[in-house]
DNA sequence: ACCCAGGTGGCCC
DNA sequence: GGGCCACATGGG
């Protein structure tokens, strides 16, 4: 099969079909809250989810997984709990940035999220130091329920293996899949869940394409 | 003892 | 706009 022989947003449909028929639905994103979702998005900057699952277990036995708690939470004890999580210096001082923005600016995240259009709430969030594109994609699109793509790392490795040109940055790659996905929030959230727990089985530095469900549309797997 | 994980900002060119 | 580096813990 050629991806010409038909529209590309047929083919990403059924990539997205024959993977959640693989992996089944992933239900993204695992949290109690959209704080919590937020703090999530933070802490697995770079680390897996096991040792940030750690990091937010620590912070809800001691009840502080709050936007409140956390701007007066102390900043050495914010390390201490969140240490499992890796960074834990860098994370801490991006929690407490992220949530002493929200609580001043509009005393909580429901508020925010309401403020204005998607596009400039990504600008905005954007603006805070160690909130990049995809914590705040993550964020708006899990958090806040916002059609917005979120592009990782596995995604742009699995999709630079199929023969086609889905662009050369984060802004451009998200543009494509925006552009070819149909506009439906459940689509957005299961397709980026599918396409991380594809990579975390398949496609690592060291890909094993030949036991991976979309290989016979893959570039890589053809070498 | 390696290698890597659901990135980001700073610095360089 | 891209390439390289520090940031740090825990699991394979």
């Amino acid at each position: 099969m050629k991806w010409e022989d038909k529209d590309i947003n047929s083919y990403l449909m059924e990539i997205y079909s024959l993977l959640l028929n693989e992996f089944g639905k992933q239900n993204w994103w695992p949290a109690d809250s959209k704080f919590e979702v937020c703090v999530g998005a933070i802490l697995t900057q770079m680390t897996s989810w096991k040792n940030v699952e750690k990091a937010i277990n620590n912070l809800k036995n001691e009840n502080l997984l709050k936007l409140e708690k956390i701007t007066q939470l102390n900043q050495k004890r914010l390390e201490d709990l969140i240490k499992p999580s890796g960074f834990y210096k860098q994370k801490a001082r991006r929690l407490k940035r992220f949530s002493n923005y929200i609580y001043k600016n509009y005393g909580c995240l429901e508020t925010f999220f309401k403020s204005k259009e998607t596009s400039q709430l990504r600008e905005e969030l954007l603006q805070i130091k160690g909130i990049g594109e995809e914590t705040v994609d993550s964020i708006l699109l899990y958090g806040g329920d916002k059609l917005t793509f979120v592009i990782d790392a596995y995604t742009k490795r699995i999709f630079k293996g199929l023969e086609i040109e889905i662009g050369k940055n984060y802004e451009e790659i998200k543009a494509w899949f925006e552009k070819e996905l149909p506009r439906n929030l459940e689509i957005y959230k299961e397709f980026h869940a599918l396409i991380v727990e594809l990579g975390k089985r398949y496609c690592k530095t060291e890909p094993e394409c030949e036991k991976c469900p979309i290989n016979y549309l893959c570039e890589e797997s053809k070498v």
